[in-house]
DNA sequence: ATAAAAAAAGGACATATGTCCGAAAAGGAG
DNA sequence: CTCCTTTTCGGACATATGTCCTTTTTTTAT
């Protein structure tokens, strides 16, 4: 992770970020840049925040562990989103890791800052309302899925959600994070291993060396139900 | 439902909900006072909503509905929830089925004053965005359970929560609602049986003509690993 | 290139949960 | 009380998913 704190740079960014419709008086605030790295952890689970996080830049991953290490994925995130809302408000520790799975860059505002400022002010106030309930529209969503859909539409979903990742690459898929994405999606490696087994049968994907290809897009929509992780 | 006009019921309800800390000039705006019996609907998934409401007594039950007609229990709420605020923000139509369980009474205000108000005060935004990440951090709970927890720990959170309901009867459930209490979980009238079967085996509960007794409440506190639906 | 080490794949079996349907129990009319 | 109707229960089997472990493939060091 490498923090900024050149004005111009920053200055640029809040712009990008549209800060003036989100924030009332942003110039009396002193925001950082933070940058991280494809892989970085951004915010760690269990942790105690330090202050808020708005994305400008990349595509983060949104995680839950679970006692055993597993991790469940909750949802892909892109400039825009908000990080450290809830545990900023609620005053715990932090409830979900993120991880930056391209090159992120966030603007950053210290806790105190955070309190004495945003939690006054009506515009960032109801920005930030929008913000959690459009999370809680899809967290509701997720829930009921979860629980009724099977490992094989989570692992369309799965696909699908990476599609807009990697399409600038042709939507591929290297197994070897197969291990990852059977946690990721809540289930183990072994089960993901024959839903993988049983697309290929059906033609849905395939494989080559050691990268997976999806021949199929319209099927996996079918088998999603619509649901995606962002 | 009954709706109450009445300036000084109104102005007790108020009160007693503790409006001045969470609307800045409350005696500006026209509450109503909406006041159901057990049973009754108050918000129906899918049609569109006419404003925010208060919950100031009573017990409420909020559900999600899924294609087959089934319904998925989401939470029971007490006295201060708030319902109606996702959607409103949103701009959506109702996303969950609420529905009486007990007496119960909530304040409410329609939506072009919650608009034209509501959304500009600070005071009433800082409450509304610690309603929402509570229910957000909640529901992120309750979606990583539900993946990873079985049917048998969903029933005993379902048993545990339900206690303090119908604690002032000394625990009863009768037998006739496993249908529903089957879909409220997430799972089928039959297996739900079998799990049921098994407590009576292990004596964590009794039946009694129609009436289920819990016994054991601690083996349930284990099974359910903390999880209430409230 | 070859052997050892590491990672991935998949076979065999166990468990959880769902579906279908007939048996058993409860209720009700006469 | 008896027969019929309605509801609840549970057997039998199917499917989804998990666990354990062996086999196969890939990687790495020499």
């Amino acid at each position: 992770m490498k923090i900024i704190q050149t004005p111009t740079i920053i200055s640029q960014y809040l712009s990008q970020f549209n800060i003036q419709e989100k924030i009332t008086s942003p110039q009396n605030l002193s925001f950082q840049l933070r940058y991280y790295n494809p892989g970085e952890t951004i915010l760690k689970e269990g942790n105690e925040l330090d202050g808020i996080y708005f994305q400008v830049t990349g595509r983060t991953k949104v995680t839950s562990s679970i006692e055993t290490g597993k991790s469940l994925l909750l949802r892909f995130c892109h400039p825009h989103a908000i990080f450290g809302d809830i545990e900023l408000l609620q005053k715990i520790e932090i409830q979900s890791q993120v991880e930056a799975v391209e090159e992120t860059s966030l603007l950053f505002l210290d806790k105190l800052s955070v309190e004495l400022y945003l939690m006054k002010d009506p515009l960032f106030l109801g920005e930030l309302s929008k913000h959690l309930s459009y999370k809680l529209q899809t967290c509701t969503t997720a829930s009921r899925v979860n629980l009724l859909a099977t490992v094989e539409a989570r692992f369309a979903s799965y696909l699908l959600t990476t599609r807009d990742i990697h399409n600038h690459f042709g939507k591929e898929i290297t197994t070897n994070q197969t291990e990852e994405i059977a946690s990721l999606i809540g289930t183990t490696h072994r089960h993901l291993n024959r839903i993988i087994l049983s697309f290929l049968k059906k033609k849905i994907i395939k494989k080559e060396k050691k990268i997976l290809i999806v021949l199929d897009w319209g099927f996996l929509e079918e088998l999603s139900n619509g649901v995606r992780y962002e």
